[in-house]
DNA sequence: GTCTATAGCTGGATAGAC
DNA sequence: GTCTATCCAGCTATAGAC
């Protein structure tokens, strides 16, 4: 190959290396930080290798969120055909490590049009997906659709997570316990207790 | 006075108008955009204007936060006080207003200790004045505080509320009609129809 | 594929005239 | 209270040597 501008597809060492620094600097200090200076401060390669794997900080950015996306996606998708899809689907939803980052590329994406519309697709796409799954298992538990649609079971428990890991972040937990409390008794009254993959391990 | 820093509480004509143009600019390109130059261009002011009321940007940060803060306070606190405080909470939480303003002001609280801290603090304040004043409104209605204690509502209609707005903000909107019904079917039962200002006043 | 060097701009912040 | 002038740091991006 030429050594011209490597693809979307392509992860080299370095490529690689400079998305790991990237990461890290954006869930530590917050999307401002990631600059050209800092990435190769942090990884301890050149300045001018960003544009030379990205072409732009812009593109990096996608690259960074489309990394992290389809590696969450193919995950999500794995826990939620397992014996308990909506407790797999609750504990993902507030989980802090993937979380951070696409709040920050959230943030970031007001102001990047290209790294938004990847972020909407990407949205949708989960979305299609874990209504595809917990839909499934609703049926499967007899809860009438009329009473809990399977769309607004998925965009509250979602909604909920998420506030939960926002307020989190500033240090506000008032109420935090009872309203985990009533989703857990929901999803309770349909799975019974959750079962973690160590107790079904052992 | 003497030509001396100014203090928060002041607000003077052109202090008014950095704020101003700071909210402009936060919600239509982020906080990225807020910066000495622009803001001096968009209010047709000096920039070294900004250092003289207000010292520094985190102040300047700060000072915009706490005005949209106490005014939201007060007037949030208003509307809960009226006949239906469930839906007139609800209606101010899906307000996109003032809330634009205070994701980006969250999203860049990430990294800023003194805007955080702000932050923390009136959002507690938020919590607690919801908590008193629906939870008296719950208990007017006989509701079971075991099944329904009123920080699990409360919090759960924030986090449903923020997240739609999240959403609606990059065009993803699966499964929001459905979410929204199911709050408020929840609320009607409570409180019966939403009865507008409109339609009070007519 | 990795490096140095540099252009050109924008940022926060201060000094001091008026 | 408002302005000009200015400092220096940091930013994105490119050219070109190795």
């Amino acid at each position: 190959m030429a050594a011209t501008r490597r693809s979307t597809e392509d992860d080299s060492r370095t490529r690689s290396a400079l998305l790991d620094a990237a990461q890290q600097l954006m869930v530590e200090e917050g999307y401002a930080a990631v600059t050209t200076r800092r990435l190769a401060a942090a990884s301890g390669l050149n300045k001018a290798l960003v544009y030379y794997y990205f072409g732009t900080m812009d593109d990096l950015f996608i690259a960074l969120f489309r990394r992290g996306a389809e590696r969450s996606l193919e995950r999500e998708a794995d826990a939620l055909t397992g014996p308990q899809p909506l407790w797999a689907l609750w504990d993902r939803l507030r989980e802090r490590t993937s979380n951070e980052l696409t709040v920050e590329l959230v943030a970031l994406a007001n102001h990047r049009k290209a790294l938004r519309a990847e972020i909407t697709e990407f949205s949708r796409r989960f979305r299609e997906m874990q209504l595809a799954r917990i839909g499934e298992a609703l049926a499967g538990y007899g809860v009438d659709p009329e009473e809990w649609p399977v769309a607004a079971v998925v965009v509250t428990m979602a909604g909920v997570a998420r506030f939960l890991l926002m307020e989190e972040a500033i240090d506000v937990r008032i109420g935090h316990p009872q309203a985990v409390e009533l989703v857990e008794r929901f999803i309770r009254s349909l799975e019974g207790e959750r079962i973690t993959s160590a107790a079904r391990a052992g």
